[in-house]
DNA sequence: ATCACCATACTAGTCGGCTAGTTATTCATG
DNA sequence: CATGAATAACTAGCCGACTAGTATGGTGAT
């Protein structure tokens, strides 16, 4: 059975750093970067090479090394003193890790939404799910992940645990990357709507159970495409670790 | 009624570092720098000054730099651009959200553990706890701190989700300040051992429901002299954010 | 005495250059 | 042709110097 997935083959070129825009370079080069990897621009296990980068994007190699340095905090690549540098590749392990986090924290998060969210929070989510609704008619699925992230926050914000999240946000930059390299593959985005309606819902409804319930089934799909991804693109993976 | 807490006013004086010592020098700095905030040898709110550290360390700026950038990354330090760096004050609603992360994540690995958990695993544990015994009869509150951590990360191994600790780790982290600012208070660790071994023993009968029981009554008392430190010295709290 | 202003002394940000260590390549030798 | 040693071409680590931005302290005018 062969897939339809198709892995990017096109090497990395970056353009220059707009030299107007504000704010230290080093960070502006970090997101940058960040976003690359996140999707998939940047590919599992590619090299990068700090004096590259740095002519790419018409900076000294400084600020570039210290993008590659928060990145590497963040787990998002791999410096190899005296070696080079790599973006991490994707490990099982670490998703499911990751997935294993995601619903012991959250699921708490959407039990106390259940019980404490004000109305001002209810609203949010309500325009954000309407949000979703549109990008999944216009099967964009980029800004459909935007507005997945945002609406996991803003659960956890209801809360009063926004700093929840801060934690939590690197945690599910990983699963993202899974995310993005599926993307071609027609991520069921109408699927994951209605799972967010029912989570939303319940919270209105302020029914505790029925939130975790409905919470716990949406996160447990999210990995769902990964062992048809490590089948059709190994190099992209760490065989477990 | 008057606190029988010291708030410690020596400034902070570091030694060189030792020039025979492998490794990157960035990385060596950033250990000690890292113990020394976590110790509350460096005070929170306190100034630091990549120049200064450099000429106490012997080296240059930019290790020193390196350093103060991953520990901006995992919270314990903060940047401003073109003004100073200042150990993280500690915030009570990120000790909060900490605590709920920690609960959420760990009763999780407990009640696995107590399905999973294999005999080298519980060996392990009970090894842990058996020092534990002894750095308690010692009063070695900071040996007793180190094995702490090594049980609590032993019950995320036990489960095979040992990646879960690396992101748990850094929340840990922000707890710890705490601790070693109430250590001299005297933490009751002799009641905290207690608890350990409920939850190993709750792990060993195979009991996830006890177990997670117990270690959600572990977790909940973690915070518990919080108050009272901030009325001690307001001035290592971030009043609120 | 008070206030505006300016020189001064800091801060982190960035740069180019050099170094030590690793890997790939080349070339001599069997 | 195969093999191994010298070499060339990389890598990230580290340094000193300079820059732009910020706070501070003092000086002068009012």
């Amino acid at each position: 059975m062969p897939s339809q997935i198709i892995a990017p083959e096109a090497k990395t070129s970056l353009t220059g750093l707009d030299p107007e825009a504000p704010g230290p370079v080093g960070l502006r080069v970090r997101r940058i970067i960040e976003e690359r990897i996140i999707t998939n621009v940047m590919r599992p296990g590619e090299r990068l090479s700090e004096n590259d980068l740095a002519a790419q994007l018409g900076v000294s190699r400084q600020p570039v090394r210290e993008a590659l340095i928060r990145l590497s905090e963040a787990g998002l690549v791999q410096v190899l003193p005296q070696r080079g540098t790599v973006v991490t590749k994707i490990s099982v392990a670490r998703a499911e890790s990751a997935r294993f986090l995601r619903v012991s924290v959250e699921c708490a998060l959407a039990r106390e939404a259940a019980s404490r969210a004000d109305a001002a929070a209810i609203t949010r989510m309500r325009s954000l799910i309407a949000d979703q609704r549109t990008s999944v008619r216009e099967a964009d699925h980029a800004a459909f992940l935007a507005l997945d992230d945002a609406l996991h926050r803003a659960i956890a914000s209801a809360t009063g645990h926004e700093d929840v999240w801060r934690t939590l946000h690197n945690v599910k930059q990983q699963m993202d990357r899974v995310r993005y390299l599926s993307m071609p593959d027609a991520t069921p985005t109408a699927r994951l709507l209605e799972q967010h309606e029912a989570v939303v819902g319940a919270i209105e409804a302020r029914d505790p159970d029925e939130a975790e319930a409905v919470m716990r089934l949406h996160l447990s799909e999210l990995l769902i495409s990964l062992p048809r991804l490590m089948a059709a693109m190994p190099d992209y993976f760490d065989q477990d670790r």
